[in-house]
RNA sequence: GCGCCCGUAGCUCAGUUGGAUAGAGCACCGGCCUUCUAAGCCGGUUGUCGCAGGUUCGACUCCUGCCGGGCGCGCCA
């Protein structure tokens, strides 16, 4: 039996393949390829047909020009170049000039044995090579609760990173707080005025302010906190502001308010309203997000960054480098000469910095920080933003490629075939946690990754609930379940599972069903090493439909507890190596891999 | 107007640097429980891959132009 334990061996069949493949290639260089190939372009991959073997390439299709030959007679020299290993047991050439590869059956075994040495280790790879990854999602605004959009933010960062670390990567989850800015003064302002009028006063407030239900126990926190000591007559608070919308401009209507909240309660005090309702609001995102499984390794404060000093070093460096420029008395950032489609303010003519110059300096001081890739995971509303931040990164001397940014697209729920209207404006969007509440963590995150990321998902409510065979999220987990119900049958029959014995006897497992069930365990650290570069977590839902596919139908054409125990083992041994891999699958997705249904 | 995403079976969607006969779930029809959970399995039906050109041995995939849907284009964040 070969062991897949050696270090130069990878657990990913497919790059075991492509070395042969590359070793072969070398060695008809110069007598058959002019030169060395691209090694990018030789691959393996699975076929799709099982009658055409385990793996293919078409590397003599793609080098038959170089080479001067038919294709079908350069897969015969390469086929030929193939060293001697214990790997392929046959290969075949077919059609245009495919080279199609059978595995020999003691892989199979293989995996099965690696997949009971390692347990939830199994299927870590090696292709990250540690390098380190810096994970920024969800960075929810702390104005207001999460909705549905930021829940797929947070189940596709959160799976993205679980597959960033199984490939090899050494990942940083960070969570950056947006505190700063007028957005927290307006949020403030809010929770002030419910203050007041929990207080007693009377007022209008104002269009602008946050007018959601979810201020009220803010302000009624603040007040049971501090009493009436912040209390000011509401007639001070709307002296001298101008008209609200739409008789006048609703923006300088709140600009005047946050004025004199500053004012009649001094700066400090009023400071102290903006970070009790950051807080507060911060403490339910993150009890939002712990409920949903989804952690970081580091919140990271916009008010941290100014007052560090690292905006303004990051400013300092662009200017020293002639990157901006003063105009109606605004600096702007030479942004066209980076990629972007005009030029952006930094420095307001007031002064003030942009958010975009924090965020420049943010993604600058993750690279300070050590980090080679800044991957950003983004509302599609953002794309936007993404040429600016990058050409700073650029003009502040950072490689372009530093930074990723993947967009997911928007959520629509859908409940009985209508679509539910959500104004985010009029605060009657659904909340994350309402949508938890009514489907359930497993089935609400398995809907958020079942689609890819830059396709729009129709989330459909009464699907996502029911229990029944329509709802997809049980097909996996039952798959898992099934096999832990074996194994309590097999105990009320006063039999017990002998996994050497089943390991040892593994090659009995040749049923076309068993070969299906091994094969699909094999691709498990392929799919994770491919979902994890391709930032795809759907990738591995798919997957984990299709070995739960292969274990039904084995179910159903096979016993597993027979009398011949050497078949009995091997046959439990293979179907725990199901549950182990669904278990590690779901772990990654964040779904909870139960014993009983 | 410009930029990004999407357009594949009745519906919702996969489709791995371009590859072999384009797949899955749901829905629909018909079978399978005295045997490890029927939330399961087996079989059947379903396509101008939005349209038109181009590149190539080969295009759902790449390029160009249209059509349709979504999102974004502030000295807001």
């Amino acid at each position: 039996m070969v062991r897949f334990d050696h270090p130069s061996r990878s657990p990913i069949l497919k790059a075991e393949l492509e070395h042969l493949l590359r070793q072969a290639l070398a060695s008809l260089v110069p007598s058959v390829l002019p030169d060395a190939p691209d090694p990018a372009s030789i691959a393996v991959e699975r076929t799709r047909d099982p009658a055409h073997g385990d793996f293919a390439t078409n590397v003599a299709l793609r080098l038959a020009k170089t080479a001067g030959r038919k294709p079908r007679e350069l897969a015969q020299a390469i086929l030929e170049a193939i060293p001697p290993n214990e790997l392929i047991a046959g290969a075949a050439i077919a059609g245009a000039g495919f080279i199609n590869f059978r595995l020999a059956k003691h892989t199979f075994a293989a995996t099965l044995q690696r997949i009971h040495d390692e347990g939830e280790r199994f299927g870590r790879g090696r292709v990250g090579a540690g390098t380190k990854v810096l994970l920024e999602f969800v960075s929810a605004n702390p104005t207001g609760p999460m909705h549905v959009g930021h829940g797929r933010q947070a189940a596709y960062g959160a799976t993205l990173g679980n597959l960033l670390v199984a490939a090899g990567f050494d990942v940083q989850r960070e969570f950056y707080i947006n505190d700063a800015g007028r957005q927290i003064d307006i949020l403030a302002v809010s929770v002030y005025l419910r203050y007041l009028e929990a207080s007693g006063e009377t007022l209008t407030f104002p269009v602008n302010g946050y007018r959601a239900a979810y201020i009220l126990p803010v302000a009624a926190a603040l007040r049971a906190e501090v009493g009436d000591s912040l209390r000011r007559a509401s007639a001070e608070m709307y002296a001298d502001a101008p008209p609200d919308a739409p008789a006048g401009d609703k923006d300088k209507h709140i600009d005047a308010l946050i004025g004199n909240a500053r004012r009649l309660l001094g700066a400090a005090g009023f400071e102290r309203i903006v970070t009790f309702a950051r807080d507060r609001m911060l403490a339910e995102i993150r009890d939002d997000l712990d409920g949903f499984g989804v952690s970081f390794d580091r919140w990271y404060s916009e008010r941290e960054l100014e007052t560090s000093g690292a905006i303004d070093r990051a400013l300092n460096k662009l200017r020293d480098e002639n990157r901006v420029y003063e105009k109606d008395g605004a600096e702007w950032f030479r942004a066209v000469e980076f990629g972007d489609d005009e030029d952006r303010v930094v420095v307001r003519e007031n002064g003030l910095k942009t958010y975009f110059a924090s965020d420049i300096a943010y993604h600058y001081d993750k690279r300070q920080r050590g980090f080679d890739k800044l991957i950003d995971v983004l509302g599609a509303d953002h794309h936007g933003y993404v040429a600016r931040v990058r050409g700073g990164l650029v003009a502040l001397g950072e490689p372009a490629d530093c930074l990723e940014v993947c967009l997911v697209q928007l959520v629509s729920l859908f409940r009985n075939g209508e679509k539910l209207s959500m104004g985010k404006r009029e605060g009657n969007f659904v909340t994350l946690r309402q949508l938890r509440d009514e489907v359930g963590n497993d089935a609400c995150r398995l809907f958020y990754l079942m689609r890819s990321n830059d396709q729009h998902l129709d989330f459909d409510l009464e699907l996502a609930k029911s229990r029944s065979n329509e709802n997809p999220v049980y097909y996996i987990q039952y798959a898992h379940a099934r096999v832990a119900s074996v194994l309590k049958q097999l105990e009320s029959r006063g039999l017990r599972f002998d996994r050497a014995q089943g390991l040892a006897h593994a090659a009995r497992l040749t049923g076309v069903h068993e070969e299906a069930v091994l094969t699909a365990l094999s691709r498990y650290p392929e799919v994770v090493e491919h979902a994890a570069l391709a930032r795809a977590p759907h990738a591995l839902v798919h997957y984990l439909r299709e070995l739960a596919n292969s274990f039904h139908t084995y179910y159903n054409a096979e016993q597993f507890i027979v009398e011949d125990a050497e078949l009995r083992n091997a046959r439990l041994a293979l179907v725990l190596g199901v549950q182990q891999v669904i278990r590690n699958g779901l772990g990654i997705l964040g779904v909870a891999a139960p014993e009983t249904m």
